[in-house]
DNA sequence: ATTTTGGGCACT
DNA sequence: GTGCCCAAAATT
């Protein structure tokens, strides 16, 4: 090739066109350097006829610099990124972004310094030090890393490398990983898991794309039946995909691998250090990364040899990103998967509708796994109605609720509550003059939590120390807490049940891998008799002796204009109530609600999840709701107010007028103030049959915004605000 | 996105 | 004429 057209990593200039100088090779996908006015920037060579853009004159052509030492990106891959950015209405430059680990990662070999403590003792020290000698103990990374996880300078660091306190530690950037062992602890399975991992182990020899659909009820042993299939891959040195909803699940999941395989997986996800991040990089370019966990930011990497994707939990809301590329990594894998003629198995005990109907119409080949591992039953459900048996004034448990919590206590066995909301108290308010306390930057109350003592914004993150006085008036000692959040339950029982010990898992207090597992082995070794916690504690872990699991609001779900509110409160409460009773001894759900009658309510407590698939299924189909129809939003925002609206109004006004398409708003989205950003919002439902996208892109391309003005488009989006 | 440029303006 | 600020243009 004598010239060449890049995509660059640059949200306006997107598509350049360049010389290739003599003596030097170039292909599709090669990664390469090119000069941009004074500056480098890094491209991807792409087939130009797939990059729209006009011909640049060949006089006006630079040379490039240089190709970087990294493999070019595989055709499926560069396949993937076109759909996916023509689907989601993104720029193609932000999907490839996200194919890139970092930009270090693109230069390969050698060693980088790292550092670490040398034991030395200091003669003087600094507070700086001090806090420094404090927070790296058995910590290495580089400087940078390690000022980072200090909270010191780097000057600090330095200087302390100068005065012995740190060591220089050369790194091998690409080490290999230890091998995983396909036969290292092969299980015993039932019947069932067989026939389930036969059919996986038979795809993934046969090669091939073949999406499969694992219904699971919580405790069948999913993840034991997925293992095989990826030990098939690892047998015939292909590479395998495992996506996480969180990282919260990894903890509990490489145990399992480890115990599996022998070592731990190749992990992806945001809070990698750069080291880390630019070895898994290299090593899965190089297809030497066997299996890679991690969290939809990993569906993207360039894969040498992808044999195998499995999207565990693929019900879950956050494999859908809602921030940059608004992309559901749980549909895009099977789209990859595809691309890469490979098996793809979503898992989960609770599939979402989509599912479901994609697996009925045979898209999906489904597959079962009907029965509790180990013959454990599933739990009891009881239904405890907030209006017929209230709690006491000022409480949140219902008696009958604190009676059973009560039995187990008495009998030596674990309850765990679940509410779906951290902190003491969602809102706080002066008794004397009602003054709400408001997020700066949000439409949100700020959430007061006791156990750091702040008022905190949990969109945004601003907090506050909780004031002494009103700032509106004043007044001394007058501030309620409103509502319940976890930790004001946790006190709750801490009240009713004094002898208990209780241990609250929210993502404040589990916020490192350490914490989760000393509360798993806490927890496992009957140190805790009653757990509360948020949505960290509906998966995942499995705890013998936990029979009873209390739903503290079963409604709170359904509140807020979510489409799929419904489905939500049903899988969340579902895979809580998975939690009771997984080893021999039964378990028994007890749900509050104040609306017994609502069809999610009464689905839990019949047991009958096909009819409340097929409820939902109706509704859908009657408010021309995913899959039966399709929606999309349109969020402007600034943050000046009335540039915002007015971009809105723009957009609005030149509404496409389609015979599929229904258009509404614009108006303030119900988060209408957002980390300081002012939003409107336009919602477009669409019959299937209606080129959504196609229809959107002439809509809006068109049009010309300020510079503060950001317009995002959210194809199937989950969240409504 | 980042850098260069060019115009308008105050100041010498 | 020079420096400074800001907006507009160019970058392949």
């Amino acid at each position: 090739m004598r010239r060449v057209r890049l995509l660059v990593f640059n949200q306006v200039l997107g598509v350049l066109d360049y010389r290739v100088p003599e003596g030097m090779a170039v292909e599709y996908g090669s990664l390469v350097i090119a000069p941009l006015g004074p500056r480098q920037v890094l491209g991807i060579v792409w087939e130009s006829e797939r990059l729209p853009g006009e011909e640049v004159a060949e006089s006006r052509l630079r040379p490039l610099i240089e190709v970087l030492p990294a493999p070019p990106l595989p055709a499926a891959l560069r396949r993937l990124i076109e759909w996916t950015a023509d689907y989601y209405c993104a720029p193609m430059q932000s999907v490839a972004r996200m194919a890139i680990g970092s930009a270090a990662a693109l230069r390969g070999g050698g060693t980088m310094t790292e550092y670490r403590l040398t034991g030395v003792e200091p003669k003087r020290l600094t507070p700086q030090r001090a806090a420094a000698m404090d927070a790296l103990e058995g910590e290495q990374a580089t400087i940078r890393e390690l000022a980072e996880r200090a909270s010191v300078s780097e000057g600090v660091l330095r200087g302390m490398a100068s005065s012995g306190l740190l060591e220089p530690v050369a790194v091998d950037l690409d080490r290999p990983y230890p091998r995983a062992r396909p036969d290292f602890a092969a299980p015993d399975l039932s019947d069932g898991q067989k026939a389930a991992a036969d059919k996986f182990v038979a795809a993934v020899q046969q090669g091939g794309f073949q999406p499969f659909l694992l219904d699971g009820v919580t405790g069948s042993g999913k993840t034991e039946c997925y293992f095989e299939a990826v030990a098939e891959a690892i047998a015939l040195k292909k590479q395998v995909l495992v996506l996480l909803p969180e990282i919260a699940l990894t903890e509990n999941f490489l145990r399992r691998f480890e115990a599996r395989f022998g070592v731990p997986p190749v992990l992806w996800h945001s809070s990698l250090k750069s080291t880390e991040r630019r070895r898994a990089w290299r090593a899965i370019v190089k297809g030497e990364a066997q299996v890679v966990v991690g969290a939809r930011s990993a569906l993207f990497l360039p894969y040498a040899r992808l044999g195998l994707i499995v999207v565990d939990e693929a019900h879950e809301v956050s494999f859908k990103q809602d921030d940059g590329v608004r992309y559901n990594a749980r549909d895009v894998a099977v789209i990859r998967a595809r691309f890469e003629q490979a098996p793809v198995i979503l898992a989960s005990a609770t599939p979402a509708l989509e599912s479901m109907q994609l697996a009925e119409a045979g898209v999906y080949e489904k597959v079962d796994l009907p029965d509790r591992f180990g013959g454990a039953t599933l739990p009891h459900i009881e239904i405890v109605d907030l209006r017929a048996e209230p709690p006491e004034r000022g409480r949140w448990l219902a008696p009958r609720l604190v009676e059973q919590m009560q039995a187990r206590l008495e009998r030596g066995e674990q309850s765990l509550l679940f509410l779906n909301r951290r902190g003491y108290a969602p809102l706080t308010l002066c008794r004397n003059c009602g003054h709400r306390f408001q997020c700066p930057n949000c439409t949100a109350w700020l959430v007061e939590h006791r156990l750091s003592r702040r008022l905190a914004c949990h969109h945004c993150g601003h907090e506050l120390p909780v004031p002494e006085t009103c700032p509106e008036c004043g007044t001394g000692d007058c501030l309620v807490a409103c509502g319940p959040g976890v930790e004001r339950i946790a006190d709750e029982v801490r009240e009713l049940m004094p002898e208990a010990r209780i241990a609250l898992a929210t993502s404040d207090t589990l916020n490192s891998p350490a914490k989760i597992s000393d509360f798993v082995e806490a927890a496992e070794n009957k140190m805790i008799d009653v757990i509360v916690g948020t949505q960290l504690v509906t998966k995942g872990y499995h705890f013998p002796d936990l029979t009873l699991v209390g739903v503290v609001d079963a409604d709170l779900g359904l509140e807020g204009g979510d489409l799929r509110a419904g489905e939500r409160s049903y899988q969340q409460i579902a895979q809580v109530a998975g939690r009771a009773g997984r080893a021999e001894k039964p378990g028994e759900v007890y749900i509050q609600t104040r609306h017994p009658e609502a069809p999610v309510i009464e689905a839990l407590a019949s047991g009958d999840r096909d009819a409340f698939y097929a409820a939902e299924a109706e509704a859908r189909r009657d408010a021309m709701a995913p899959p039966f129809g399709r929606w999309a939003a349109i969020i402007v925002s600034s943050e000046d107010n009335a540039e915002a609206r007015d971009a809105a109004r723009a957009i609005g006004g030149v509404r496409p007028d389609e015979p599929d398409i229904f258009i509404y708003g614009p108006a303030p989205a119900p988060l209408s103030l957002l980390r300081g950003r002012h939003r409107y919002r336009l919602l477009i439902n669409a019959r299937r049959t209606a080129e959504l996208q196609a229809i959107i892109r002439r809509w809006l391309e068109p049009l010309q915004f300020p510079r503060g003005v950001r317009v995002a488009v959210d194809i199937d989006p989950y969240s409504f605000v």
